[in-house]
DNA sequence: TAATACTTTAGAATAGTTATAATCTACGCA
DNA sequence: TGCGTAGATTATAACTATTCTAAAGTATTA
């Protein structure tokens, strides 16, 4: 339980009570040894298996929200149909497996840094993404 | 109007019926010199600004479904709230500016190849994609 | 030209997400 | 410790994008 009261710190400091669910959720994306890769509909699947208490839809999105503003989480784009987060902030690629709809970090290792030789004027870089779209042999 | 019997040909070749419409969808992605990024919502404006007649919604989804299985444009992943094609079916990757929600092309010429150095067993690489998000300075 | 298979269409249905307003809870202050 | 308040949660309504449906229309082939 001394995780939890790590969350109620970071939430704390990033201006967000500690409620229940929101520690809960910490819990289920911080709590574990690997970084993870969700939609909230998978998320929410999750916490319906971990937890006796629901937590309803809407705070699932605010809460996702919240995080995302704070910098918990960040967004990844593989399409329009699925919304994927990820628990691993850093800047780094994805493998998206097409048959299996699942996102598998790519690592700075593993990857030749992406050159860009063009720049837009009046714009600044925000993000440099790759995704490798891969499927079955 | 040369060019609509090319647009016939076309459509035909690929065993889709050369109807109005779809003849109409094809002079406003591929009339034009230059290649499009466009979603659904924005060709629906064009096509009502350029057309006397009227085209069903969901015809223009059938259409560009059409299309994008008979890889006449291909899908973009930008976000989960804007579903993105490129009448640019060449591999080739993008600009996103975040401030005007639009996407510009970077031409095979201004970027390094991106070397990825690691496989996933029993899968094979289809397409590799970058994304460069870019903001006001 | 007629038969038929393919298309288009309006509107219904669905899915994912956001908004609303009532209830509840955490927290600072007396 | 208890109170008041701002912030959070919740169920449900609303909204938006997309897909489905089935009826009417059109291109094609014989």
């Amino acid at each position: 339980m001394s995780d939890n009261l790590n969350f109620v710190k970071k939430l704390r400091i990033s201006g967000l009570r500690p409620t229940k669910q929101r520690i809960k959720i910490c819990e289920i994306l911080f709590g574990g040894k690997d970084t993870f890769h969700f939609s909230i509909n998978e998320l929410s699947k999750i916490i319906s298996q971990k937890t006796n208490e629901k937590i309803s839809l809407a705070t699932i999105y605010n809460t996702v929200h919240a995080f995302l503003s704070k910098g918990y989480i960040k967004q990844i784009a593989v399409n329009s149909e699925q919304n994927y987060y990820d628990t691993n902030t850093t800047d780094h690629h994805h493998f998206y497996d097409e048959d299996k709809n699942q996102l598998i970090d790519i690592h700075d290792n593993e990857v030749e840094p992406v050159k860009i030789n063009r720049k837009i004027p009046g714009k600044k870089i925000k993000s440099i993404e790759v995704l490798v779209k891969v499927q079955n042999n």
